[in-house]
DNA sequence: GCCAACGTTGGC
DNA sequence: GCCAACGTTGGC
């Protein structure tokens, strides 16, 4: 018997990796890269699952928002870029004997007409989502399942 | 570019 | 273990 599906929230800068970017990726999967918050690697490396749904955020940008959906496509494993020394992420204190920062891979589903940071905040189906919360910084955070309608609700208008 | 908020670091 | 300084996030 499965575990029932969980739902999270992941942000990316869309200079970085749009949800454009992972659709047009082969298998329409990328490697979540470059997470060096512990409690953001502590959900990908102990509470994810595969096939868990994933909204794909856009940080840092104009238009901050949902602008995807996605899923969880693989088993905890190391950063890869934690150890490459020509890498903004790289982490001189992780050793490959023991990896400090843990990734997924997140597999693209589909763009979806972007909800908007704004419209977001507006929706009081949300209003208790932890993304949404005041000085939140975590790049990675759980959605519940009404959320995650809500959220399916306002990409469908 | 500004700034609020928070995490991390390191001296003590 | 405290806490000030510093760095980062991320919206605006």
């Amino acid at each position: 018997m499965n575990a029932p599906r969980q739902y999270w929230l992941m942000k990316s800068e869309p200079d970085e990796c749009s949800i454009d970017h992972a659709l047009a990726a082969p298998n329409g999967t990328v490697a979540w890269v470059g997470v060096r918050n512990y409690q953001a690697r502590n959900f990908m490396r102990d509470a994810m699952r595969i096939g868990d749904g994933v909204l794909f955020y856009h940080s840092g940008c104009a238009e901050p928002g949902v602008a995807g959906l996605a899923e969880v496509a693989s088993v905890p494993y190391p950063d890869p870029t934690q150890f490459d020394h020509r890498s903004p992420y790289f982490d001189p204190a992780s050793k490959p004997a023991q990896p400090r920062w843990m990734l997924v891979d997140v597999k693209a589903v589909e763009r979806i007409p972007l909800v908007s940071l704004a419209r977001m905040r507006a929706e009081a189906a949300l209003a208790d989502m932890q993304v949404l919360r005041r000085g939140n910084r975590l790049s990675i955070t759980p959605v519940t399942p009404d959320q995650w309608r809500a959220m399916l609700r306002l990409a469908s208008r």
